[in-house]
DNA sequence: GTACTTGTTGAACG
DNA sequence: TCGTTCAACAAGTA
């Protein structure tokens, strides 16, 4: 499931193919996954592609498109039969059928630009969806307005994560990771590996870490979240061959549903616990 | 038919 | 009012 290093992938990959594009048309398949008023899309320019926690804005004039994946979303960026055989880039959720021919079956929506380029937004499950607001209006979105410190800022500092994982202090650690107010982005897989990474017991109270603890939890964070770009992003990204599901970053994880599987540090069997109504992984030897 | 998956939201608890 | 926990919801897979 996409979370922030996915979205950051696609933001990054689309930046340079969609800014100074025009949207010739919008097709919506599926009514339920488009909010908003189509008109504010038609005809205009994309000026800007920007990332908040797991949302992606697409910036036009006086109008933005908004993306939440979810669970199977995926955008997925078809530069067009005209042009040089320029690959797709794919981004989101991984399923076999985003390699093949398109629109398919999970496709909700497309965006026709004018240079004859697609980009398509597949969801398999229609969690996600895509919301067009008028710029003025985008700050009144609640779920832009409590969103916590973005963690791969320069000033998102062990003492902010400290100061704002207190706000629960009587929660388990990897529960307060995945508050979207505490911190932005951070969903099950990544609280995962965090906690990994730092070699914390996810079920730990907030309220007994250290000074020392927080500063590596800190670190774990900071980590997961970058190893997730550097792998899902760069294998994914701009892979085209029948091998689709291949390069997740899933193959990467230390913990996350592997459950039952041997610890990839010590050889301690994963165990999987209920934490906060998920699911939660760890290592009983590692993170002790 | 049922259990399971996740992020977000709102209800219900003490 | 508050901090916290839990259920509901979206829809598809096994």
């Amino acid at each position: 499931m996409p979370e922030l290093p996915e979205v950051e992938t696609i933001k990054l990959g689309l930046q340079k193919k969609i800014i100074g594009l025009k949207i010739k048309e919008i097709e919506i398949i599926s009514p339920k996954s488009f909010i908003g008023n189509a008109k504010l899309v038609k005809g205009k320019k994309v000026l800007n592609i920007w990332r908040k926690a797991k949302i992606l804005g697409v910036e036009l004039d006086g109008s933005v498109i908004l993306f939440h994946l979810k669970m199977t979303g995926q955008l997925i960026f078809d530069p067009s039969t005209s042009l040089r055989a320029s690959k797709r880039l794919i981004g989101g959720h991984p399923t076999q059928d985003m390699v093949g021919p398109l629109p398919n079956k999970s496709t909700r929506v497309i965006l026709q630009f004018s240079d004859g380029s697609k980009m398509y937004f597949n969801d398999q499950r229609r969690f996600g969806w895509i919301k067009v607001v008028e710029s003025s209006k985008l700050k009144v979105q609640s779920f832009l307005k409590n969103l916590g410190p973005e963690p791969l800022e320069e000033r998102f500092s062990w003492q902010i994560l400290k100061q704002n994982l207190l706000k629960h202090k009587s929660q388990p650690v990897k529960v307060t990771l995945m508050d979207q107010k505490l911190i932005s982005g951070v969903g099950n897989i990544y609280a995962n590996e965090a906690c990994f990474n730092a070699k914390l017991d996810p079920r730990k109270k907030v309220s007994s870490l250290s000074d020392e603890e927080f500063r590596t939890l800190h670190r774990g964070v900071v980590k997961a979240l970058r190893d997730g770009i550097k792998y899902g992003g760069s294998t994914r990204a701009h892979f085209v061959d029948s091998e689709g599901h291949k390069g997740y970053f899933l193959d990467y994880a230390y913990v996350y549903w592997k459950n039952s599987h041997p610890c990839k540090i010590c050889g301690t069997e994963i165990k999987k616990v209920q934490l906060g109504g998920r699911g939660t992984y760890f290592c009983p030897n590692c993170q002790a």
